[in-house]
RNA sequence: CGGGGUAUAGCGCAGUCUGGCUAGCGCAUCUGCUUUGGGAGCAGAGGGUCGCAGGUUCAAAUCCUGCUACCCCGACCA
């Protein structure tokens, strides 16, 4: 590709909406243009780069037997009727009427549509299990598009879909999309990825990882051990080996004024004691208006995911104090004594069962209670984790204090299990020609996502450092005063001699100052550099500069292609 | 969906408070000359429905009303 003819100019200031270092150098560097909030057009330069990464997954998914296949972006509601998800996915999903006054909608995601593929082209055990992908557009009407490709509205995906007769078969193959998806971070160049325990949300199914770009600009946080591998969790999910103390002597209940304190920090105070003497209870509603009453000890924080699956419930919400008061407690002062328990569901974390003489709310404006337990004051709630883990807690499998990070979800994987096959008639036929749900398992990797996360992982003050095999040109030609010393003819032969070569090269043949040329340059990152100049061609030598590298080195001009060859050869070895 | 901000040339901005010459600056673009190792200089040129719609006024980028779009924080997020 010639510079000259290349579409995309780079710009040479930072554009004012730009936060992320990968919005800057995306806009800057002529790789997308935003056309509305979280939708943008891919130039060239952009495209080349979506290309291979789209490649590169292509080549896994085709390895773990993978079948590409192309659904459409636009869908009849009936099939997402027939899920259910029509109705119970929010927002988020697009949806509207043909000319004929049908319920269409753009497809945000597409259990409904493989399941409609698969369920009319699979029926037997013999053609079991099986995977199908595609790379496609998804439309998701996001409240609020940011950080350019970091969370848009439409945007690529590769997303799979594998069926099995059992769930030992789908426990092997999900096992094996996870080694897919680790060798295809490594070869996309992400130096920091990690897979870690997550929460499966609307997609429904049990297990399930994702696959987390670590950089500071990402909107996941996540809780790791120090070594960094013993434990990984979304913080959704996360757990810890906490230790409460010892249980000690139940005292008797005793009531206490405690007069305008309502938060857990003053009444702890007032009273002389730390937030971890006291048991807090927040109230929630779910989408029926059922009160729902969590109580934790008062140093932590309610997870509200936690408490969803503990329920087993798609939403909640704060309730309102009319809607305490209605259940007979006070906003405030709430208590888990003489809650009617017929009108609220009652869920207690582990904190409390494991701690003694409590000071409670009393249901009463300005008191409290002292020395509340909850074997003796309320035997029958339910126990379980619904804690949010803080840092610095201790890790679940090493003792040691969690560390908290950021990341971008690139990736994720889910075993669905029936829920999609079960209400949708995916079945098969066994061996004794008894009919079975098929189980699925999904797996996404977002495409335009990757590419920024690698520049947040690999960049410097001048552009991205784009890692070889994603790079939009393996090598790049800048001619110094082209109309010199024959320097313009020099680089137009050693651009035919590279590109012959097999050698993706770009081409400066603007014949600009050098630093102008250099500066974009940069900012298109491509990994080799190429000068040609009045200065060393005379020599027969040519400049050579690795891009992220301060030191430039000679090389022959004869030699160059060969060493090129080698040296991309070599680099690419590294990614896998 | 709540809170905040912005909207003037392709990009970045000034001008708006206090209404008044032909709406300005830098970058980018085009022409010519000189330059050429980290975003060059000189000279010239083109480019605007001042977000949209009403209103006030002799006069509106500027004041008033309504709307829209975009950005940031939060809620939400397969």
């Amino acid at each position: 590709m010639r510079m000259s003819k290349l579409v995309g100019r780079r710009i040479k200031e930072d554009p004012k909406d730009a936060v992320t270092i990968s919005h800057k150098y995306l806009i800057r560097g002529g790789y997308i243009r935003p056309v509305s909030a979280g939708i943008c057009s891919l130039l060239p330069l952009g495209k080349r780069i979506i290309a291979k990464i789209e490649n590169i997954i292509r080549e896994e998914m085709n390895a773990i037997d993978g079948q590409e296949v192309l659904m459409p972006v636009v869908l009849p509601a009936e099939l997402w009727q027939e899920s259910g998800r029509f109705e119970t996915v929010a927002s988020e999903l697009l949806r509207f009427k043909d000319r004929n006054e049908k319920d269409m909608l753009l497809g945000m995601t597409h259990e409904e549509a493989v399941v409609h593929l698969t369920r009319t082209e699979v029926s037997s055990y013999k053609q079991l299990p099986v995977m199908l992908y595609q790379i496609q557009t998804k439309y998701r009407d996001e409240a609020r598009p940011r950080a350019g490709l970091i969370r848009a509205r439409e945007f690529t995906m590769k997303d799979a879909y594998s069926f099995h007769p059992d769930q030992e078969c789908l426990d092997n193959y999900y096992e094996l999309a996870h080694e897919a998806y680790v060798r295809i971070f490594k070869r996309i160049g992400m130096s920091q990825v990690v897979s870690i325990q997550s929460d499966s949300g609307m997609m429904g199914g049990k297990v399930s990882h994702e696959f987390m770009a670590l950089a500071d600009c990402g909107e996941d946080t996540i809780f790791i051990s120090p070594d960094g591998k013993s434990y990984l969790a979304n913080k959704d999910v996360a757990v810890a080996a906490w230790k409460y103390g010892e249980k000690t002597d139940v005292l008797e209940l005793e009531k206490v004024h405690t007069p305008g304190k309502e938060s857990i920090e003053d009444v702890a105070a007032f009273l002389g004691m730390k937030p971890e003497n006291t048991g807090k209870a927040v109230f929630y509603v779910d989408d029926d208006e059922n009160l729902i009453f969590a109580m934790i000890r008062g140093d932590f924080e309610v997870n509200e995911t936690k408490l969803k699956n503990a329920l087993k419930v798609p939403n909640l919400y704060f309730a309102t104090d009319e809607q305490i008061r209605n259940a007979g407690a006070e906003p405030g002062y709430a208590s888990p004594l003489s809650l009617d328990h017929d009108k609220v569901k009652i869920v207690v974390d582990n904190s409390i069962a494991a701690s003694s003489n409590l000071v409670v709310g009393a249901n009463e404006a300005d008191y409290h209670f002292k020395n509340f337990n909850l074997e003796r004051d309320l035997a029958d709630a339910e126990i379980t984790d619904i804690a949010c883990v803080r840092e610095g807690d201790p890790c679940p499998v090493t003792g040691e204090p969690l560390q908290i990070k950021r990341g971008i979800e690139v990736g994720n994987i889910f075993q669905l299990g029936t829920k999609y096959s079960e209400p949708m008639n995916c079945n098969f036929l066994d061996q004794n020609g008894k009919s079975h749900p098929m189980i699925m398992g999904c797996y996404g990797i977002g495409v335009g996502r990757a590419m920024a996360s690698v520049i947040e992982q690999s960049h410097d003050n001048w552009g991205p450092v784009w890692p070889l095999p994603v790079a939009p040109f393996q090598v790049q030609i800048c001619s110094l005063n082209p109309n010199k010393e024959g320097v313009g003819e020099a680089a137009d032969r050693l651009y035919e001699e590279l590109r012959e070569a097999g050698i993706d090269v770009l081409y400066d043949d603007r014949g600009e100052k050098a630093g102008f040329m250099f500066k974009d340059a940069d900012l298109i990152g491509v990994p080799f550099r190429l000068v040609l100049s009045p200065k060393t061609l005379p020599n027969n030598q040519v400049e050579f500069k690795r891009r992220g590298e301060k030191e430039s080195r000679l090389m022959s001009r004869d030699t160059v292609v060969a060493e090129l060859k080698v040296m991309i050869d070599e680099e690419m070895q590294k990614y896998l």
